[in-house]
DNA sequence: AACAGTGTTTCGTATTGTGAAACATTTTTT
DNA sequence: AAAAAATGTTTCACAATACGAAACACTGTT
């Protein structure tokens, strides 16, 4: 299973390779810790995390392990991708949270993912949680599924190609048929709902933005505990939630 | 002045030198360009973005230029320096912009400058907008001058030892003398104000944000046009601001 | 005092990055 | 319509540079 580097700079990529390491959710890792992980030698690592060192993208914190550095900050917020979207849809979002005070996500699809861009959180002490520019999957997400029944019959059949569904819960969709069936009938409703698909007690909600030729863009969720998402709330969530979407709509129609 | 480089990869250097051309408030480039303005040979250039391009570091946007990637916004987001402090400050941010309908940052100093690390942002037409992430001078900032104020003598006098004091406006302070005269009766006063110091038209105030200790970590500023900002709104806007700070420091007290 | 962890430095070797030149496309000028 | 001037892309011999085993320095534990 070699991979195939036409004419790369191989070090450029083990460099980047490492910091993926982050992703894992730890935060801080040693020189041998992360020679283990990434496969490389430990003079190699050592070399790479100095180097990336003196560029600030990492740095040691206080008990010396080498910790992200605040210059891959500075970049990952020079990114332009999506960028009016991640602006359009700051304002919407923490109004949608102060209204319903549980968790508001949005996100967008790729790589047959939900990437989400963007949060505001409840104020709860029991929430949802998700970190920016982190990935999730989108068959047993409200968000996934509202961006999936929305999207070309091309692209969903494409997705039902390339993603194997596996059970999270006895409520996940695990079949390509029911889920069909189910991203036809969000595309009737005009929202989506994650009964404790992904997780055991977690309910979301998700509905759709538009651009100007009514291709959906991204999604918008809310998220909570099924102890406090009550089915006779779903109408009431669903008139806020849609009235921040047509915000964000009209930010975006009057952009481009 | 050759640049030392005791035993570092060079060639994630140039990776990363590259992406920091992006700082240059110019978010597409061609590979030519990024020759011209690294000094890399043109092949170089351009094996460096494909690799790059294979990491979804940079991708190419629909004129076939090069773009930052969404994989950068992802690391980006994984920096858990001052993560605590991007957090608690959001909210707080939002709710003072919402009352003073102008635009509230949220900083620390490092490297001997301002670097925003959140804000919030008026819905006016006519508003500041700064880029999270980036870095402003902090002598003739609100937020800056609030930070230097509360930080120790000896930060203050390392400061005035290695930033020159250049002239923006009229008003800039431009003699060390006069700049710590000001840190003075800032920290007497417990505020900052800038008055179009940075830029004509442009006034700011801004309070600091302390830990348990009573260490400065951070600031909170509130700008917009002369036109708007009047003396006798100075009282109501920091009370406004002072009720934000407080909300920070409560979760960041928690949080320790 | 010995051991088991760290991170760091050294240095000969071989892999890997380099860049001029040629090539392929597209856009602009004549 | 042809020529010229841009752009991005590929090739390949050569030289620079990344590699990693081993030794070292340091810290905390047994």
């Amino acid at each position: 299973m070699e991979e195939v580097n036409k004419d790369l700079n191989l070090s450029v990529i083990k460099a980047f390779k490492l910091l993926e390491v982050y992703l894992d959710n730890k935060q801080e890792w040693g020189v041998r810790e992360l020679a283990k992980k990434t496969g490389y030698n430990k003079t190699t690592t050592y070399r790479l995390l100095s180097t990336l060192e003196s560029l600030d993208i990492v740095q040691k914190n206080d008990d010396d392990k080498y910790i992200l550095g605040l210059k891959l900050f500075e970049l990952g917020n020079l990114v332009s991708v999506h960028k009016s979207l991640r602006t359009f849809s700051r304002i919407p979002l923490e109004n949608i949270a102060k209204d319903i005070k549980e968790t508001v996500h949005f996100g967008i699809l790729r790589n047959n993912q939900v990437l989400y861009l963007n949060k505001a959180e409840s104020e709860q002490g029991l929430k949802v949680s998700t970190q920016i520019g982190s990935y999730q999957k989108a068959y047993c997400t409200a968000l996934g599924k509202v961006l999936l029944a929305f999207s070309s019959a091309n692209l969903i059949s494409d997705y039902l190609k390339h993603v194997k569904l596996e059970a999270f819960t006895t409520n996940t969709i695990i079949t390509s048929k029911n889920l069909l069936v189910e991203l036809e009938q969000i595309k009737t409703k005009g929202y989506a709902l994650d009964m404790e698909e992904l997780e055991l007690g977690l309910i979301c909600i998700a509905i759709p933005v538009f651009n100007k030729n009514k291709e959906v863009v991204a999604g918008i969720s809310v998220s909570g505990p099924s102890s406090r998402f009550k089915s006779e709330n779903i109408a009431s969530y669903l008139s806020i939630i849609k009235k921040g979407a047509m915000e964000i709509e009209r930010h975006l129609h009057d952009y481009n």
